[in-house]
DNA sequence: TGCGAAGTGGGGGAAAGTGGGGTAAAGTGG
DNA sequence: CCACTTTACCCCACTTTCCCCCACTTCGCA
């Protein structure tokens, strides 16, 4: 299971390292998507074959949010591998769409990753927590 | 079943020792977890799963509050294995998520620990003896 | 008071992260 | 079709961080 943040790096080439402990997971090859709030997300192999069968595959093609959703998803995805040392190369409109500068955050949600800038993560921390408790509570009351 | 409460101490290399009488129930590895109310929850493997299976999977990613109660839980979380002292390395944002200073307190709560600082734990334990007595009754009344 | 287990601290080594350079391949223009 | 430019990928090397192991101290129990 992806779990917990961590600092990296976005190097003048483009590459991201990931973390050690996530590596295993992608040893099949990452699928880059834009993410929602602000972020890249990246899919396993596994888990993106997932999400597109049972999530998208539905999606009527004759209703005109369902192709924006369609070109939203595929058209800005990207499929590659790790290189020997771990990382993946970002490709510049995944960059631009995540306002992505130096200093990142890779946070792993269980069955894939989110890249963010660092400020931008910090952003949506602060909005986290104002809300985590009262959805906590609302969940719990839900039941 | 996990019980009592323990001081203990961070070291500074974010060490925590866990007290002897637990280790058991966290041989296959702990998740921790930002805990509610201000403190640390460390959770067993098995507990964890639990949790995450029947409270958290059914939240619906196409809604901007799931994502971010998933990005509270998961980015927030950390799963490690302790070492042969029986040590685990706490990740500074939970460090400072919970406050905790040198001194700190752990407690057994059934299917989990909840690391606290040790003032924050004092406070913590006045307010309980102040409601415990009310909210037993309300309980009870509910039924 | 002595022994054993539990808790704490520190040092060494391996692995993770980052940067840079070289080579091959792909694309473009003549 | 060939040559030159440019981009991308792969590999090597250095730095740093983290983790594991060893040793000492303290507490509790006999």
């Amino acid at each position: 299971m992806l779990l917990g943040t961590h600092e990296h790096t976005v190097d003048e080439k483009n590459r991201l390292t990931l973390p050690a402990r996530f590596r295993e997971a992608f040893a099949d090859g990452v699928v880059l998507t834009r993410g929602m709030d602000g972020c890249v997300s990246v899919y396993t192999r596994a888990a993106w074959d997932q999400l597109v069968s049972v999530r998208l595959i539905e999606l009527d093609p004759f209703t005109q949010e369902a192709r924006q959703m369609n070109r939203f998803i595929y058209a800005g995805a990207s499929d590659a591998d790790l290189d020997r040392q771990g990382r993946v190369v970002l490709p510049q409109a995944l960059i631009e769409h995540a306002g992505l500068e130096r200093e990142v955050i890779v946070a792993g949600l269980r069955d894939h990753l989110e890249i963010w800038d660092s400020s931008a993560w910090t952003t949506q921390m602060e909005e986290v927590e104002r809300n985590a408790e009262r959805v906590a509570q609302r969940l719990a009351t839900d039941e």
